[in-house]
DNA sequence: CTATTTGCAAATAATTTGCAGTGCG
DNA sequence: CGCACTGCAAATTATTTGCAAATAG
């Protein structure tokens, strides 16, 4: 919670920029539920930002909260955080190593770097806690699905697709 | 699956004796479920080991997988990536920047640095895919959770708590 | 006005738990 | 041979969806 009013109403009015120009409504539910998130730093869960909305708008339901924060993840003013609709995995790999993740199809695969190992984190980082392990997560798409063409990043539907193997 | 015959048995090995150790028994589906993610690269989540290993066992039930699973986590003997009991968390931060995400309560903060922005990763990235994004995951324990003294990082149980705000 | 969007309730999906029988040490 | 471990089925939790009513533009 260390967002100053300013950048509020900055991000605030980006939003509503960018719903006109998708052509989107701009609901009630939508601008609170945006400011939500908007307002703090503490990338809160869905289940978090509908108890918060709630007190506002006391009869916003827990669905519209979730499809509206993917709907602003589509229109790229919020990011999703964590598990991006991915099941928790399993790696057996004990040496330290860093990761590429698929966006995707969720591939996961290893990679070294002894560079990557000994990275020197900002004084920052001292202040939040005591760091034990440092990962690099790249982000991309994986060759397979690049061979496979351009294809929406969709969201919801239905389970996440198993590229492994 | 570029695991080869020595590395799995090195790997094996290591698991009995841990298990001697911890006074745990070395059950079939132990040593089956344990032997399907030391085999392979690609980090497999519950379901897709529970096939895996039904293959060679058929009675074995989802439910040993993921309660054999999480007892390997806690014996340190594998790492369970991503969605670690966390639900998706929405980030409107959109400028470049690092999370350090505490083990113990989930609390995850931003934090910048310009060094880490601009990493060079190695050309062995290249051959997996195409690098959109990359992020610096440091995690450690927060610091209203190391005042509260050591605690057991225990994973299943009751609703993840909310250390945010 | 009219296509979008919402709230509700019910459906899915992933994971966990209680319990009685089974097998490792 | 006893207690840790398993399989089953039922419970929980998180998230998504169909549909009729509400509403922004």
């Amino acid at each position: 919670m260390t967002i100053s009013a300013n950048q509020i109403d900055e991000r605030m009015r980006r939003f509503e920029q960018a719903c006109r120009s998708a052509r989107i409504k701009l609901t009630h539910q939508r601008i609170e539920i945006f400011r939500e998130v908007a307002k703090t730093t503490d990338h809160p869960d869905a289940e978090t930002v509908f108890q918060r909305v709630r007190e506002r708008i006391p009869t916003v339901s827990l669905d519209t909260v979730y499809r509206t924060l993917w709907l602003l993840s589509d229109l790229g003013l919020i990011t999703p955080l964590g598990p991006l609709r991915e099941r928790t995995r399993f790696d057996a790999n004990l040496a330290r190593h860093h990761h590429f993740v698929c966006v995707r199809c969720g591939l996961t695969a290893d990679f070294y770097s002894d560079l990557l190992d000994d990275l020197t984190l900002p004084e920052a980082v001292q202040a939040l806690g005591q760091a034990e392990t440092t990962r690099v997560e790249v982000h991309g798409i994986c060759r397979a699905c690049a061979e496979r063409g351009p294809q929406p990043t969709h969201h919801p539907k239905t389970k996440q697709s198993q590229r492994n193997s």
